[in-house]
DNA sequence: AGGGTCTATGTAACCGCTTACGGTAAATCG
DNA sequence: CGATTTACCGTAAGCGGTTACATAGACCCT
């Protein structure tokens, strides 16, 4: 591999003039300049980021904290391939690039053991990061949140951890989670439940507060035993439905705060005996894949998937450059309406009187 | 940040003994290096990996070059979240970190430009990755080709290059295509079609190849016109189901090289008032989520997902570790059998005859 | 002509760690 | 008991860049 040095000699120039030719090349002469790019050229040559690193003592990499939670194994992120795309490019636009890091051992505090490689405490100081990305897996907002304290540059996903230099990019859950039951108002339901994401939950915290607001504005009393628990997974969603239909009057229409619970709720329904949307209206949130292909094909709420990873790129590359902090960013959701809530089916909605206390 | 020198301070030592404590613990004495480390401990001391990497050459990153194809814009990869967790985990194991990396700009050849700061060719020297991990978006297979032969350690994903340091995993695409379509004769058909993959991919060719063979073992002669490409994608597999069923005499099951065109058939069928699996059995290759929520649940070749992960990172670290390269790993698929194919529908099989050429 | 600017470049220190080499003292050996 | 090994550790030379500072010439001004 060649080294600066090689072209300096090759060039007639100090190596000190091959540095600036690559980071400040106004400062050297047209001539001289075009010389070493050509020698440059000439040798391949490839300025080596660990010397470059250590002597700016800051490197070109973002760090992306990303774990399959332990306590619920077999979750999956609902859009990682689309964040990942909208991260990665906007990321590559300022010449940075993405490691892939994890909250694994002991590592969880800030001040982890220096034994443990692999955590992402212990790499951000490693690597001298220039910030890190995280992405909730549902266990790590604590202590997301106190890595947040300590300066360093981060933005979280839908976590809404705060620092000197720290931020978050969430969706707006409450206004989508309004809309959709919003939604079910419209099409004459009152009776509406909601299976919420696990307790604790921002983003799940979020929705169910929409889930009341809607019904609040429609006039609608929001009932305790209307709103059960699930965990974002397809089972708690079919678990869930089974809970409501026991109720001495079941609801009408359900809000689910995932679509794998949405499709679970959808199951339970099957199993029933309901016809979804006839007997039952649902509408789900995420707007995943398996969405438009079940059968009804689910109404939901659809976020922004790549959104998120161009908007977490550009509020860490904001603060890298900038100093300071970046505001929050709240990205809008829509309601994407399909077959499952049964507006535009043909036969009606069946049940639902009009609203009332 | 604490440095090595200052531990060395602190201690009496120099910095090599440092240095050693952490490298050849067993060449320094006991109570030396128990006091460093309680002194390391103390001031939270991380070793600074730039200047580890710029002193030995080597880093501890491996590259996974992944893109979305250019030339099919929204193509997802089926599963690249399991294909990471197993990636990341296993590397982890080494402590090994995956650097994410893109073929963007003029990067693609391997005597790519100086100037490309995001390329993989580029940042694999820049930063002295250990190895590299190719996915194969459909476009870059020649590129990869060309960058095995340059003697770097690398591990293909689904395309088979070959190099000096170079080798592959995949899955056994024509033993799955050949045991999914074994299923077909057995339930009774003779009349098979299939919708591949787009030209010149290789696992979409091994799942034709298989397909043939089970044809013949089974004494039918594969014929021309029931074989129409896709792309992978579903509209194509609407689209050539279309076709399929235009033939004067159109076939009573279809093997798909991707779920995802399975599930286009599906909806094709459906639209020209075929019942699945009753008048139309199918078939569909790689077991992704929404195989097993449309209706009917489709009859699949799971790959093994988080496996491709585990299996490239073994095999990038053995290349690493000793010299020379790794034999290629096949993974073993798996056909699950669910409703549309018609196993199991007790309405049974409505057409085909038994097999004849 | 002397002093001040500006431009272009060289000099050398430094970033923090690794490691070849050499030295010292204790242990082992014939 | 002198010679040789062994265990431990320090010295110092890198690794390949960046950058503060110094220098030198060209140019402009009074």
């Amino acid at each position: 591999m060649a080294t600066g040095r090689e072209i300096a000699q090759l060039c007639g120039v100090s190596v000190a003039t091959v540095s600036r030719v690559f980071n400040q090349p106004e400062t050297v002469n047209e001539e001289t300049r075009e010389r070493v790019l050509r020698v440059a050229k000439e040798l391949d040559y490839r300025p080596n980021e660990s010397a470059r690193a250590l002597s700016t003592k800051q490197s070109t990499m973002i760090g992306l904290v990303w774990d399959t939670d332990h306590r619920r194994p077999g979750w999956r992120h609902p859009y990682l391939q689309d964040l990942l795309i909208g991260l990665k490019s906007a990321l590559s636009a300022h010449g940075y690039h993405l490691l892939m890091l994890a909250t694994s051992g002991d590592s969880r505090e800030v001040g982890a053991s220096l034994a443990d490689p692999v955590g992402y405490v212990n790499m951000t100081r490693r690597h001298h990061l220039g910030g890190l990305v995280l992405i909730d897996s549902g266990s790590d907002a604590a202590a997301f949140e106190a890595f947040a304290q300590s300066g360093f540059p981060c933005v979280a996903l839908d976590v809404a951890v705060d620092g000197p230099r720290a931020t978050y990019v969430t969706s707006d859950n409450e206004g989508g989670a309004r809309s959709a039951v919003q939604h079910l108002v419209g099409l004459g339901h009152s009776r509406i439940a909601t299976i919420t994401g696990p307790l604790g939950n921002q983003p799940s915290e979020a929705r169910v507060s929409g889930y009341r607001k809607a019904l609040r504005e429609a006039g609608v009393e929001p009932r305790d035993d209307y709103v059960v628990a699930g965990d974002f997974y397809r089972a708690s969603g079919t678990a869930a439905l089974h809970r409501l239909l026991a109720l001495d009057e079941p609801p009408t229409a359900v809000f689910a705060a995932s679509d794998e619970m949405a499709v679970g709720a959808l199951l339970g329904a099957r199993a029933a005996g309901l016809r979804v949307p006839q007997d039952l209206a649902l509408v789900g949130f995420d707007d995943i894949e398996i969405a438009s292909v079940v059968d009804p094909a689910l109404t939901t709420v659809a976020q922004d998937k790549p959104g998120f990873g161009v908007a977490a790129a550009k509020t860490i590359m904001a603060m890298i450059t900038g100093a300071g902090r970046e505001e929050p960013v709240v990205l809008p959701t829509q309601l994407v309406v399909r077959d499952s809530c049964g507006a535009g089916w043909s036969g009606g909605v069946s049940v639902a009187g009009p609203a009332g206390g």
